[in-house]
DNA sequence: ATCCTAGGCCAACGCATGTTGGCCAACAAG
DNA sequence: CTTGTTGGCCAACATGCGTTGGCCTAGGAT
């Protein structure tokens, strides 16, 4: 069969590509439900029925489109003091440089597989950042579960509500406020 | 028409509060769109149709079913270094009380009309709460806004994410973590 | 006893959805 | 040039949805 060790390039790579996109702005604007295959189809130029042949089904197309890669900074690369500052500056890129997160979470909130694949994405990536900087790796799931609620719920607030005052806050702010919340849930001794 | 001044028993009010209950918590376990009429119906032991009769359609049945009163506490009724944690105690008794909250956040992620109903909800509930008690009056949306982010993450990790670590949290380390950080965002100086 | 109203169910409509299978054109290999 | 394969579209299907209108029945008022 494909005995290519490379990647096969495949003639409708582009169309696969265009389907993908499409489907990121509709599940982050309209979450699972209400992003149609048909509307997915059009936002792409093609027929709903590719969007099938390539992907199976609607659960294949969202598991196809939403894969995310943190990029979470090396606990061991920096001051133990900045580690707070660093994640939120990296949330905070995140969540800006394209829709896959803003898309997860509001699947995430209506749909079962979209909130377990949340739950797989803080076990296989945020886990181990925070098993690395906690004092006591005992305590390393508590904390980051700590973290996960103050960094989720700015994003929630902030790119899925759109609450006003959260939208007004300027990038800078959020960082002074929140580095140190999160500096603290990590690292701090237990209260 | 209805002269009699004190609400006018209707026959129908316990079919119409079985409606109401089995809506919040269809809202609440599916969203608004997979919360659909027929099975809010089967719940509640009637007819779909039944439905649209008393709420018109969907979306009044929806405005009908999550009517929130949060009920904060007066900040001049308690020391001013306690509002961080009274303010958390009442949100975590709020979520746990009934469905309604966790309707609103799962409608609220995926529908614009719950997203408005939440920034109604913050603006004229929370808003107040948070002008009398910042130093600076000014300053109070932007520090309403940042402790929403904190609050509303918990809410969303636990009560709808489910991220088993921040269920495992037992009510007393939820306090003694957040409310240090409520209390910061509203009284401490700006960073 | 007789109306009249309100509570309730049934059956159906129109529509949008996910999904399927068949058909056609373009490309690649022989 | 022929042949097989791939990319693509069209038309349709079954299903479930929100919603509507008509009909029946039981209370309450007179």
């Amino acid at each position: 069969m494909n005995d290519v060790n490379d990647t096969p390039r495949r003639r409708s790579d582009a169309t696969r590509d265009a389907i993908l996109t499409a489907a990121r702005e509709r599940f982050a604007a309209d979450g699972y439900e209400r992003a149609t295959i048909r509307a997915i189809a059009k936002d792409a130029q093609i027929d709903p029925s590719m969007v099938m042949r390539y992907y199976g089904n609607k659960e294949g197309l969202f598991a196809a489109a939403v894969s995310v890669d943190l990029g979470l900074p090396e606990p061991a690369s920096l001051p133990r003091d900045d580690i707070g500052r660093a994640l939120v500056a990296r949330f905070l890129d995140l969540w800006e440089e394209n829709e896959v997160l803003t898309a997860l979470l509001r699947v995430g909130a209506t749909n079962q597989a979209g909130a377990e694949r949340m739950q797989g994405i803080f076990r296989e990536q945020v886990m181990p950042v925070a098993v690395r900087v906690c004092p006591d790796p005992e305590q390393a799931p508590a904390r980051a579960a700590l973290a996960a609620t103050q960094l989720l719920g700015l994003a929630l607030t902030r790119y899925v509500l759109r609450l006003p005052p959260t939208v007004a806050l300027a990038r800078e702010e959020i960082l002074a406020w929140l580095a140190p919340t999160i500096q603290r849930y990590l690292t701090a001794p237990s209260p």
